[in-house]
DNA sequence: TCTAGACCCTGTAGTTACTACAGGTTCAAG
DNA sequence: CTTGAACCTGTAGTAACTACAGGGTCTAGA
């Protein structure tokens, strides 16, 4: 479960950027949309982060891999705290997320199929009178 | 090919509209992106489409659904004009934009797999301590 | 001829999830 | 104490539209 604890040492932006992989335009992105709580400051104003921080960037980057937005992920993120798991709920977002991509998928199919066809349909005749793929965009 | 002709009747953006299925905003959307030439005005200041404009709008929306973006479509338009077909740039262009469609493809494969079988590890088990989504996307 | 209401106009802001500055401040090593 | 790397905020840009707000125009019927 992603819980907070005290950790000694405070992370700077650039230390926890180069942990994750994740820019620090990103990171500060995050914080402005609520993905990640706000950072302790230093006296001149710069971020300090935690362990905790890190736990939940690299949740957070995670879920994003796994495509879900950024609702979802917070979603995720409130039911990754400890007795706030509700599976069924998890659930249903990853089906959601599941059968979403499965229609990007079809949709995709048919698309590579027809591109292909026109594709080896079309013999770079230089300069031609009619060309497969023009004419296919023209016919109704 | 897709060349100008006199006709008799112009239409308005709303006829333009239903005849092809795209919507006013979008129209209007794709003359300011100049994928669309200016129509003609009535005197007080409405669009007055013809054929020929009819005939671009439906080449455009088909080339948008094999997924190309507004500048490939603006570079198919100019070679769908007669004697500007170039079919080998016509190819690269298709072809750069099926490497494209089976990269995403790939990607989408990926997830599919990995998000099928996270939900299925998911048994629904209600408010339980750990659930297989969560736990996957707290591990490293 | 007048008028109601459907239609059209422009311009701006919102969408998603970031990325890329500009112009200024702070930090840490020497 | 200086210097240069790292940090700060805020704004604007990306793709391809969509959704208004606050107007003006067109046309069919009375």
């Amino acid at each position: 479960m992603i819980s907070a604890q005290r950790d000694t040492v405070p992370m700077s932006i650039g230390s926890l950027s180069e942990a994750t992989g994740c820019s620090r335009e990103t990171i500060r992105y995050y914080e402005k949309q609520a993905l990640l709580p706000q950072a302790q400051r230093s006296l001149g104003g710069h971020r300090q982060y935690t362990g905790h921080h890190l736990r939940m960037l690299r949740f957070i980057l995670r879920a994003r891999e796994l495509g879900f937005g950024q609702d979802d992920v917070r979603r995720l993120l409130e039911m990754a705290s400890p007795d706030q798991t509700d599976c069924g709920r998890v659930h249903d977002l990853a089906s959601h997320q599941l059968a979403d991509v499965r229609e990007r998928l079809r949709d995709l199919r048919k698309l590579e199929k027809t591109l292909s066809e026109l594709v080896r349909s079309c013999e770079k005749e230089g300069k031609a009178a009619s060309c497969p793929v023009i004419e296919s965009l023209l016919r109704a």
